[in-house]
DNA sequence: CATTTCACCTGGTGGC
DNA sequence: TGCCACCAGGTGAAAT
């Protein structure tokens, strides 16, 4: 399901659940797909960890943990600490761990209450100190889950990048543009509907040539994508709640898409028929009058 | 290096 | 109803 207004929102959903939780214990299906970090590795790892705040960065879902606050009136130095002069400061920041989600196409985050039952294809879950727990799952497992440090996504933000910036992502590349908004590396977050619609209101042919488009052309496609995005963060918020509770799958109240699966139909503005191709392996969807 | 193609999975849909 | 081809919002490895 997800780009980068779905994850937003899901990302939102969860820290304002799970913010401040801490996590018991962790359990991975057997399956070795969905799993950037060894299972084991993570089993040993995230217990007593705390869930300081859930983000996301791209088209991951990022939460930071950080060690669970010892209690100041169970002083361990009673134990231990003459044998080891402490480090001066707790410089943890660089190895802070982050726990990384990945939906792919169909992964899901759910929490639930431990009696309901896992729904097919669960593939993790995170008990944890509220009661709840925290569930991953995946039937397509084309999803990623891992541990982290200092995860800053593999692009930039389109929600954030200045006009100069974006233009210059695109300098040289003879890629089509299409592709190009699809590059990760470029742009973190904008997938195959964001792509299709932000062209759309662009007025530019996804096959065109990413280096050679104006500057202008360029400065119109980076804020139709940006109002895109927004718009469908601002649609999605209203149904956050539906997605990531127990077994609410409710799905998001989506944007209406003005070419993304409409081959054929009327194009809303002109009324020519929306065609389809295939470009970078995707399904594309544009209107051949109002996108040059 | 930049770019393209393809494999990886399961499930839903629509035609026959 | 059953069967089948095709499509799906993702990526990373392999090929070009």
């Amino acid at each position: 399901m997800p780009e980068l207004p779905e994850v937003e929102t899901i990302a939102r959903g969860v820290d304002r659940r799970l913010r401040g939780d801490s996590i018991l214990s962790a359990w991975f299906s057997s399956y070795k797909e969905p799993f950037k970090t060894p299972p084991d590795e993570m089993q040993a790892a995230l217990p007593g960890l705390r869930i300081a705040r859930v983000r996301r960065v791209g088209k991951h879902i990022v939460a930071d943990l950080a060690e669970k606050s010892v209690p100041k009136s169970v002083p361990k130095s009673a134990k231990k600490s003459a044998r080891k002069a402490a480090p001066p400061a707790r410089t943890r920041a660089a190895t802070e761990q982050q726990l990384l989600v990945h939906l792919g196409m169909t992964g899901r985050l759910l929490i639930a209450a431990p009696e309901v039952p896992l729904p097919p294809h669960t593939h993790a879950v995170l008990s944890l100190a509220s009661g709840r727990e925290l569930r991953f799952v995946d039937p397509r497992r084309f999803g990623r889950i891992g541990l982290v440090s200092g995860f800053t996504g593999p692009g930039r933000e389109p929600l954030t990048i200045s006009q100069d910036d974006f233009a210059t992502l695109f300098r040289g590349r003879k890629l089509a543009i299409k592709a190009a908004l699809l590059n990760q590396s470029l742009l973190h977050g904008v997938g195959n509907i964001y792509a299709d619609e932000s062209l759309f209101r662009a007025g530019i042919r996804p096959a065109r040539v990413a280096g050679r488009l104006s500057r202008e052309r360029l400065n119109r496609l980076h804020e139709a994508l940006r109002a895109v995005l927004l718009e469908a963060i601002r649609a999605g918020g209203s149904s956050v709640s539906d997605y990531v509770d127990a077994d609410g799958v409710a799905g998001f109240f989506q944007i209406q898409h003005r070419v993304y699966l409409r081959t054929g139909e009327p194009c809303l503005v002109c009324g020519t028929p929306i065609r389809r191709i295939v470009l970078a392996g995707r399904g594309t969807h544009f209107c051949p009058y109002c996108q040059k």
